[in-house]
DNA sequence: CATCAGGCGAGAC
DNA sequence: GTCTCGCCTGAT
């Protein structure tokens, strides 16, 4: 167990922010109870590296249920722990309104270092996709060509399939894990991992530009998917990827253009405030409209 | 019934 | 190079 106090850090904002998929609470029922909530602590669990990680948090004390080897050799970079994220909130334009709502909003949001493969599947099922979807289609593709493993507590969870077992996999039993027809870009970018067209220990190594167009080689991987692989896997923080929500955004907010030039190097931080914000106003129209 | 969800690929021009 | 269209599937 490693008890940390740390601000600017939200796991309930870091998995609601779909950057990872693989992320999810525990205690849901507990968390609805608005009445216990003064002292109430959140339960996730990440499934990532081929391990399983349980994190408590209240307010800003997190609590991870590992060793601290493992936390200093795994947790740490994970969730971009050494990155003074204030700062670079404390960067955003004082006369830029919208974005200093985005950033306080979701003040709590990391961009995580995942892993590369990882990330290059799960955003190719992402595409044209919603999220709770793509949660679904991950997990299906885990139970079915992961390895399952389990803790020393017991708990049975599965890995992420290498390229190999997807590689491998038919078409139909793609199909099963409800990917429709993201299944055969999940099955020809295996197949290009494997024969070695694309090597992702070259991908690795390469500067942000290299990587886009070397990622944008695989099949279903676009500009957009390879900007979110960029930013979520090889932690280029320049990476600006534009889906529907940062589009709209954009045209409303930024008629005159985003100011890129002003945060070179945190374009995909900001991102990341900017997309969450809009998914929770989107959210909480929706819950209006039903009321 | 149509439209949309963190787009992409293929084909037309 | 830019534009358009079709696409699995579930929710609204």
């Amino acid at each position: 167990m490693v008890n940390i106090t740390k601000d600017y850090f939200s796991v309930r904002q870091i998995c609601e922010s779909g950057q990872c998929f693989r992320l999810e609470r525990l205690d849901e029922a507990a968390v609805d109870d608005k009445e216990s909530n003064e002292r109430h602590s959140e339960r996730y669990a990440l499934t990532a590296f081929g391990r399983y990680l349980e994190i408590e948090q209240k307010q800003n004390e997190i609590s991870f249920q590992c060793t601290p080897e493992e936390f200093e050799q795994v947790w740490e970079e994970y969730f971009d722990l050494k990155e003074d994220y204030g700062r670079i909130i404390g960067l955003i334009d004082s006369a830029d309104a919208y974005l200093l709502e985005a950033a306080s909003y979701g003040s709590g949001i990391r961009i995580l270092c995942q892993d590369l493969w990882e990330m290059i599947i799960s955003f190719i099922i992402s595409s044209q996709n919603n999220i709770k979807r793509i949660r679904k289609c991950i997990d299906l593709l885990c139970k079915k060509y992961g390895e399952e493993k389990q803790t020393e507590a017991g708990k049975h969870y599965y890995t992420f399939p290498t390229p190999k077992a997807l590689a491998a996999a038919s078409l139909e039993d793609l199909y099963a894990c409800n990917l429709g027809y993201r299944s055969k870009y999940v099955q020809k970018t295996a197949q290009s991992i494997v024969s070695g067209e694309v090597k992702l220990d070259v991908i690795r190594k390469m500067d942000y530009k290299a990587a886009m167009a070397e990622l944008c080689k695989l099949s279903g991987v676009g500009y957009k998917v390879a900007n979110c692989i960029c930013l979520f896997a090889l932690h280029k923080t320049e990476a600006f990827p534009v889906d529907t929500h940062i589009d709209k955004v954009l045209r409303e907010q930024y008629p005159q253009g985003f100011p890129f030039e002003k945060y070179r190097g945190y374009e995909g931080t900001l991102q990341q405030y900017i997309f969450y914000y809009d998914l929770g106003n989107c959210e909480t129209r929706e819950a209006r409209s039903q009321s």
